[in-house]
DNA sequence: GCAAATATAATAGTATTGCTATCATAACAA
DNA sequence: TTGTTATGATAGCAATACTATTATATTTGC
C-alpha cells in the first residue's frame, strides 16, 4: 500500500479510486452483520446519517429508520444491538475515513512542520464536498460528528467498551498527531493532550460557530483550521508565515 | 458587592460565608417552581446529583430519584417538566458557582498575566474539597460536569433554548476570561476561542484521564491546568517561570 | 432445478420511559 | 375555620427499546 500511495496525487479523485479498493475498516464488535455485506446493511448506513441529521440521536429510533427504508425494524436488529452501536459505527467509520485522508496527504511531506499544518488542516477543515464514492454522505455524517459524536463516549459503559476496542481507530489518530507534533519539538510535554485538545476543540469551535456564535472567534471570515494553526505554531514556538 | 469582595480573602470559609448570603441564581426559566424555597427541592437537587453520578444521566429517571428520596414521581415534575431541564439547572448552578469563585479570586489581582492565570487555574482545576455549604454536593457534581454537561447543550432544542437565555452564565464566563486574554494581549484575534477551548478542553482532559488515559498527557504528575497554563502563556507569548 | 441455508418481513409481546391527569390528603396561612 | 398551597397516590397513555416467533423470500450449493 506504501508503494501505491507514494505515486498518489492526493485530492478527491484519487481518494475516491483508493477507496473503491480499499475498505474502511470498523471494529467488528461493533455490528452483529457487517452492514456493508448487503444491499439492506448499506441501506440502514447511508438513511441512519439522514435521519439522525432531521431529528437528532435522542429521537432517532429503528422503528422510524425501517420505516424510512422501507424495511422492518426487526431486520436492523440484526446488524446492530442498539442505536448507541451505530452511532458507533458510524463514529469509528468517521475517524477511519479521516486517519485514511491523513495518512495519504501528509505521507509524501518531509518538512515535519508542513506535515503539521496539513495534519491539522485535515483534522480541523469542515467537510464540505462529498467524495461521493459510497452510500455515505461525509458532509452529513460530519454534521453528525460535530453535533452527537460525543455521546458515543459519554456513557456508564465507556471503560468496558474501550476495553472491547471500539475506540482504538479515534486513539490512534491522536497519537499519529502526537508523533507529528514530537518530531518537531520532542522535549514538548503535552503532545498527547495538544493533539486530544485539536481533535476535539475543532468539532467544539465548529459547535459553538453554529449554535453559540458569541463565544468563538470562529465565523465567515476565522475558521478553526487558522485558529488551532495559530494555536499549535505559537505553542511549539515556530512561525506561520 | 464590590465593596465587600474587595476587604475579603479568597478561601474556602469565605466562600462559606458568602454564599449563605448570596444565593447562586439559575435562569428562573429552567425550572417550573424553584428548587430552593422548600426542603422537597433541596432534596431533589441533592439527590438528583447523587444518582446521576451513579446510574448515568441516560438511565436516571424521576421516578427512580424519587424512590431515592422516598417521595412521589408526580412531586418531581412540580419542580421539572423534565430530566433534561434538571440537567440544564444543575450545569447552570456549576457555572454560576464557578463565576463566582472566579471574581472573587482574581478581584484583587492587579497584575493582568497573574490574574489570567488564577483565572485558568479556577476554570481547569479538579474539585475535590466540597465547601459543604449546602445540599449541593461540588466535588460529585463536578464528576457530572465532565461526565454529562455537553449533553445539556448538544440536543435539536439548543437553538430555543439559547434563546431562552438557559446559557447566560456559561457564556458570560467564556467572555470574562476573554478580557482577561485581551488585557495582556489585545490584538490577539481569537480571545474568545482560546477561551472556550479552556473551559471545554480542561473538561474533556479530565475525562480523558479517567477513561483514556492513553491519548492524554494529564495524570499523577500533570495536571490539566498544568498543561493549558503552558499552552496559554505560550500562545501569548509570556513565560510562565 | 431443487433442497437447504440464509436473509428479511410481519406480527406480537414486554418492561420501561416520559410523561399527563385526577383526586385525596396534609400543612400552613389568612 | 376556611381556603390555599404542597405533596402523595393512583391511573393511564403513547412511545421506546427491545426479544421472540413464525412466515416468506432469496441465495447458494450440489
Amino acid at each position: 500500500m506504501i508503494a501505491i500511495l507514494l505515486y498518489l496525487q492526493p485530492n478527491i479523485l484519487v481518494m475516491k479510486n483508493l477507496l473503491s479498493v480499499l475498505k474502511i475498516n470498523v471494529p467488528d464488535k461493533i455490528f452483529i452483520k457487517d452492514p456493508e455485506t448487503s444491499e439492506l446493511g448499506k441501506k440502514i448506513i447511508e438513511n441512519s446519517i439522514y435521519l439522525i441529521d432531521e431529528v437528532g440521536f435522542e429521537s432517532f429510533t429503528f422503528k422510524k429508520l425501517g420505516l424510512k427504508i422501507g424495511s422492518n425494524e426487526s431486520s436492523i436488529y440484526r446488524y446492530f444491538e442498539s442505536k448507541h452501536k451505530l452511532l458507533l459505527y458510524l463514529t469509528s467509520w468517521y475517524w477511519a475515513w479521516l486517519e485514511y485522508q491523513l495518512v495519504i496527504e501528509t505521507f509524501s511531506i518531509s518538512d515535519a512542520k508542513e506535515k503539521l499544518e496539513k495534519a491539522i488542516l485535515i483534522v480541523t477543515r469542515t467537510v464540505e464536498e462529498d467524495t461521493n464514492f459510497s452510500h455515505i454522505n461525509e458532509t452529513i455524517l460530519y454534521k453528525i460528528i460535530v453535533n452527537e459524536s460525543s455521546k458515543s463516549f459519554l456513557t456508564k459503559g465507556v471503560k468496558e467498551e474501550n476495553k472491547s476496542g471500539y475506540f482504538e481507530i479515534y486513539k490512534r489518530l491522536v497519537t499519529r498527531i502526537e508523533q507529528m507534533i514530537l518530531s518537531i519539538e520532542p522535549s514538548y510535554p503535552f503532545a498527547l493532550s495538544l493533539s486530544s485538545t485539536i481533535i476535539e476543540g475543532s468539532l467544539h469551535q465548529h459547535f459553538l460557530q453554529e449554535h453559540f456564535p458569541s463565544i468563538t472567534n470562529c465565523g465567515k471570515k476565522i475558521s478553526p483550521t487558522i485558529f488551532f494553526t495559530n494555536l499549535v505554531s505559537k505553542t511549539l514556538g515556530f512561525t506561520n508565515e
